[in-house]
Formats: C-alpha cells, structure tokens, sequence
DNA sequence: CTCCTAATCAACCAGTTGGTTGAACAGGAG
DNA sequence: CTCCTGTTCAACCAACTGGTTGATTAGGAG
C-alpha cells in the first residue's frame, strides 16, 4: 500500500481518526488533549497520529514537550478528484443509456433492450 | 468497524479495488472480465468485490452463471459529504485568522506574529 | 445424463493493524 | 541537579486482510 491515495483512504477507514479529523477541522490540538476524550492509551493514539501524518493528512510541529497537530487540508483534494472522475464517468454513462432507451423506445417500442454494457473502454 | 463510511474507505484503501471501480465506472462487467487484468486468482478477485458490495460501492444482479457487476455511484455521496464538511471547517478557519492576523497588522505593524501555523497551505 | 464454465465457499498462511504495557527521551519547574 | 509532564519507542498479542489452493454449487451445451 505505497502510494499516498491508498494510505488517504486507510487512514480515513477508521472511526477514530476520522474523529480526530474533525476536532482538529475545529483548530489544532496537543497529542494529550486529542487523547482525552477516548478510554484508550495516548501511546494508542500517537499511533493513530502517526498513520494520519503518513498520509499527510495531518502536520506536527514542535513547542516544547508539546506537538501540537494540524490538520492539512489539501490532501482531500486527492480524494476528491478521484472520487469526482468516476462518479462523474458513471453518470454520463447513465444518461447516455437512458437517451439511448429513449431513441429504441421512440424508434422501435416493442424490442428488448439491451445489457447495459456497451460503454466499456 | 461497523459503519458504512468505514467500509466506504477502506474499500477503496486497496489499489486494485479502486481499479475495479474505475473499470465499472465504465460500464458493467463480470467478474471473470474484471479478474482478467490482473495476476491474481478470479477468487481473490471475486473476494475484492465482496468488500466493494459490502460497502454498497457495487452490486450483483444474476445473468446465468454470470454475476454481472454494476457501480453504485450514491455510495460516493456518503463521502464526498463526510470530506466536504471538515474542509470546509478547515478552511473558514484559516480564512478567519488571516483576518485576525490582518486586523492586527493594521492595529500594531510591528508586533511579533503567533506561530503562522494556521496559514500554512 | 455428462461435461464445461462462472462463481463462490472453506481452510489455510504470512503480513498488517489496533490495542496493550513498560521503558526512554525531551524539556520546563523546583 | 532532580522531578514531573508530554510524547514516542519497543515488544508483544489478538484480530483482520489479501492472497493461495481445493471443493462445491449453479446453469447452459453436447
């Protein structure tokens, strides 16, 4: 799982760290007060924190024993566009069946329609 | 890991999974056509899609033995909204401490700034 | 009916993940 | 200096993942 879209994804795939996400949406937050409101180890969420800024969706600075963390926003931008491509591809192909049905059903009402597949690349 | 948006995005954590979508986003196919690409066994294959049907990305309709894979673009909404909502966060906040830090520019143009880590971009 | 094809089920294996505890490190405070 | 705080490192464990192979089911073709 080398390339950063995978890693993106992972790191979302987990309820606590898209919880973590959205504190830190809120402003920026120490590793002890993101910890705080969970019934699990610091140590467990530093983890947590490590696979987030190996994704690059989150940035940590230094301020004296402190690393406060900060979320980066433009990583979901990746997700974004990936996602947007094929939705959009798989719409365009819908209306492009749904006109299609409508020319047979004007042309020739009565005759089967055909699997939904001619638009495969 | 029980909830839809978790199975959303670790679905398409695995590159090969995102592939599949990409293909379908193309148009419907089995699941011997999807295999077919890759090096892998159809079962791990047919594996994959168990885990994008899990998540509502994709489903199967029966064709005699044929198992014809259809995308589920809606899934994609679930999130595109999730995403949406924290950049967004993100993002009003960054545009209120640039106007925070200008309005003091303006007050006292020599003050030392706090740590530009909210601008960051 | 028998044979072939498409797909899934089942058991297994190596590697990863999310958690734990205990030790270590870095940096103010007394 | 010593102590306390915040964080990470290291080792370990149970559960899950992505892959394999072999058996099984479902359905058309000869």
């Amino acid at each position: 799982m080398t390339d950063q879209l995978s890693r993106v994804f992972a790191a979302l795939a987990d309820p606590t760290r898209r919880d973590i996400v959205a504190r830190l949406s809120a402003g920026d937050a120490t590793v002890g007060e993101l910890a705080a409101p969970y019934d699990v180890s610091v140590q467990a969420v530093s983890k947590h924190l490590k696979v987030l800024s190996d994704a690059g969706l989150v940035s940590q600075t230094k301020d004296a024993q402190r690393r406060p963390c900060h979320l980066e926003a433009e990583v979901f931008d990746l997700m974004t566009k990936w996602i947007e491509r094929y939705r959009r591809q798989a719409e365009e192909r819908f209306s492009r069946l749904d006109a299609v049905l409508a020319a047979m059903d004007d042309d020739q009402p009565n005759r089967t329609r055909p699997r939904a597949q001619g638009a495969a690349s």
